[in-house]
DNA sequence: GTCAACATTAATGTATCCAATTATGCGGCA
DNA sequence: TGCCGCATAATTGGATACATTAATGTTGAC
């Protein structure tokens, strides 16, 4: 009998290898060590990682599908350049899925989780580093999403908050500690009608959070903060 | 003064061999060539395209962040497994981002295509094979989207579709053409909201439409009808 | 007779090498 | 001076060969 391993689970490290360096590759623009827009050699990479360029290649493209490369064929591969159009394109679409995600996780969301997620209410305003703010703001809402049950939909969205991240980083730097009390307001708010596990209510909601925001990143003219890619 | 290629152009042609590999693959994997479930080997795909597994290996990773193949690191790659559950989670995000995907078109959206819609609408109410029906169905949705402005999220729907393909031709087979009257009551009345170029009312009825088929695919047992993959 | 451990086999993952394509720099010409 | 074309260099794409890992079948002991 042919019991061949079974290719059901989520054993997400492909080539072990491409995996580890999408991993860091994928770190590093989130923390902004790449500027859009530069190029990136496989030789040099394969140099840092101490590999061929397979496994490098491998990477790049798991990063291109992600939307954080862009590979030209025969010629090479770039940090995906910022667009304002492509950001404001995912956040209308952000609206429509993340309610989606919250109000199907919040059916399964267990006490501990809520803790947690009003524990991080309070760090995101306590936060006074823009780096804290971000990092804490983003586990806040993906954590929020976790108990949703939808796997496809959850890595979307994380897909969404990476290819973003720069223009929130800009964003945050902008408004600054004193601007950010009507984000305050309203994570207390989506936080409260997580609590009651209110789904109509959170996805208002998250649906007004995420859409003024959209509001604000194309009202201000961000070309000078965000890393220009040109 | 350097003048490197700049990435801004959609070349969709990766390494243009493996990205005709994976074209390839989709497409029998769309036809229903492939059994889900089914084993690939590398070096088997490698012969039949007369190259070596190199071009393949990127192809099945293509395929694989589509959602169309499964990669367990060191042991192989299968055919997605159908998984109803994995179905009735895109119908649900469906649900929320094509009536914004067509409510965006529809503002752009000209003459030509409208007819090009209408014609297409017509040709599936006479369409009798199921195979017709699915390609008219796909390229009539696909097309209304199409004047969207939105790369990233018409992307996303095509990916959608692919990997729901094969529920699709299972549930146009269940019904057969009796039970297709719906469907056409829907297609005329988006049709009609297209025309008029009513962004609100164009939504409901694309979310409706969805969803109702979604339900229909939760009350339907299709464990005969689709491909197994076990 | 069943289970466990080991050797064998087959497949994937990676490194090295070669080919094809593209970017660059020089030279000629209008 | 500016532009076009060709030769050169650099970089990526692909093929072959090797290393590594997982599956398989056998053997042995309990």
């Amino acid at each position: 009998m042919r019991t061949e391993k079974s290719p059901d689970g989520p054993d997400k490290d492909q080539g072990v290898r491409s995996h580890a360096i999408a991993m860091d590759l994928r770190a590093g623009i989130l923390a902004g060590l790449y500027a859009p827009g530069t190029r990136v050699r496989q030789e040099e990479l394969a140099e840092r990682y101490g590999t061929s360029r397979i496994p490098v290649r491998e990477a790049l493209r798991d990063l291109e599908s992600e939307g954080l490369v862009v590979l030209v064929p025969n010629s090479g591969a770039w940090i995906a350049k910022t667009d304002i159009n492509e950001c404001v394109e995912i956040y209308k679409i952000r609206e429509r899925i993340e309610p989606l995600a919250l109000s199907e996780s919040i059916r399964n969301m267990d006490e501990a989780t809520i803790a947690r997620l009003a524990d991080l209410c309070a760090q995101i305003e306590a936060s006074t580093e823009v780096e804290d703010f971000l990092k804490l703001d983003r586990e806040f809402h993906l954590l929020s999403y976790r108990a949703a049950a939808m796997p496809t939909l959850l890595t979307m969205i994380e897909r969404f908050w990476n290819t973003t991240q720069h223009y929130r980083r800009a964003y945050s730097r902008l408004i600054g500690k004193e601007g950010q009390w009507i984000i305050h307001s309203e994570h207390r708010l989506i936080m409260e009608a997580i609590r009651r596990r209110d789904g109509v209510d959170v996805q208002h909601l998250l649906e007004s959070h995420i859409r003024r925001t959209r509001l604000q990143l194309q009202a201000h003219d961000l070309s000078g903060l965000v890393p220009a890619g040109k």
